[in-house]
DNA sequence: CTCATTTCTTAACATAGGTCAAGTGTATTC
DNA sequence: GAATACACTTGACCTATGTTAAGAAATGAG
């Protein structure tokens, strides 16, 4: 089940058959129902966390019980609390499975051991950390100035791969909108497209 | 006028007086009026600008011309379009001066020798984008599920230093809320500041 | 000091999107 | 294969925020 967790190590970290088995011993299993939480909030996030198969999620409570999706999590990504993972402090999120899924995790020390046997993590490291500025200003920038519709097309453009394994309502909370707009905003897509 | 840039970069990349010679001729200064734009959309933002003196900003338009505030930066702070300058893509971004301001700006060829030279800057740099990775994660979350009054509150707690210093305009262009409803908000504090 | 420009506030009105409450499908479970 | 729980939609209504427009304050330039 790793399989596809060390061809992404080997691929990426730049690093041999042989050297894989050092870090091999830090390298964890876990298989999860739906609906299972692996993180909560204030708990430190010591871990990170890769799909091999499924699909997961991270998202905030409010005071009035309300969920905020921050990220959703498919086949071969990354999904923690980076903050929390980086800088030792309590999460601001929650980390659960939306589908039955198979999930490595790894800790602290395999990063440290990667960094001392690859000289190609640092830069991956760099580039994955700049790809995730890139993304969450897109995001930013959408939630500052565009409408439900135009949030949601974009989020199908970009998702695509995920979107039909989403229940609406997961993809509302990510666009910041409730539910029932969203089916409001799909409808009239859905009228639009037949009118003219 | 640079001094308070050798004084960070000193500090920070743990460099000597000696080792700063070499970086010093890719050092460029610039003064520039309030209003001045130094970057523009769809350019390639092939520099990275640290305020000696001053105020600026990065925002984007949108297709109605209304302008959306990503990000402020006062004395000591870099400001650039981080996707653009990293992977040499047009920027999303234009930037700006808020007031006239003193500025310093370096190109790739700065950050390759400092690399070099300095054995703490890689790590000084990955602090950097995962102290913004964090900073922007929050906000997301607060663009997601605040009110406008929370927002405001929580920008003002966080803004200390430039609040006083910016347009009521832009606070709200960088909330997302229109500049009426940010003076309701405020007068609505003020109301509730009095009463009980 | 005065005129011009920009910034901020106020008020009346409009609307996107939120909330509440059924109701209808669609899965999952035993 | 009923029964139970989710997931989605629909409609009526409501509210926070946007819009438009005007005027008051503040700032700045000459």
């Amino acid at each position: 089940m790793p399989d596809n967790f060390k061809k992404y190590i080997l691929d990426n970290a730049g690093i041999t058959e042989e050297n894989y088995k050092e870090l091999e011993p830090m390298v964890y299993t876990l298989k999860a129902k739906k609906g299972t939480i692996l993180l909560e909030q204030d708990q430190i996030c010591d871990r990170a966390f890769f799909v091999c198969k499924g699909l997961l999620r991270s998202y905030t409570v409010d005071e009035m019980g309300k969920e905020h999706i921050i990220q959703f999590a498919s086949e071969n990504w990354w999904i923690a609390d980076r903050s929390s993972f980086y800088f030792d402090e309590p999460s601001e999120l929650f980390i659960d499975t939306i589908e039955d899924s198979e999930v490595i995790y790894i800790k602290k020390d395999f990063f440290n051991k990667l960094e001392q046997i690859s000289d190609k993590f640092t830069s991956f490291n760099t580039l994955a950390l700049q790809k995730n500025i890139r993304q969450m200003q897109k995001r930013i920038n959408y939630l500052l100035a565009a409408t439900a519709e135009k949030k949601y097309l974009d989020f199908i453009e970009t998702h695509r791969e995920i979107t039909y394994r989403l229940p609406l309502q997961m993809i509302a909370s990510y666009l910041g909108i409730a539910p029932e707009s969203l089916s409001r905003v799909r409808w009239e897509l859905a009228n639009k497209n037949f009118k003219p």
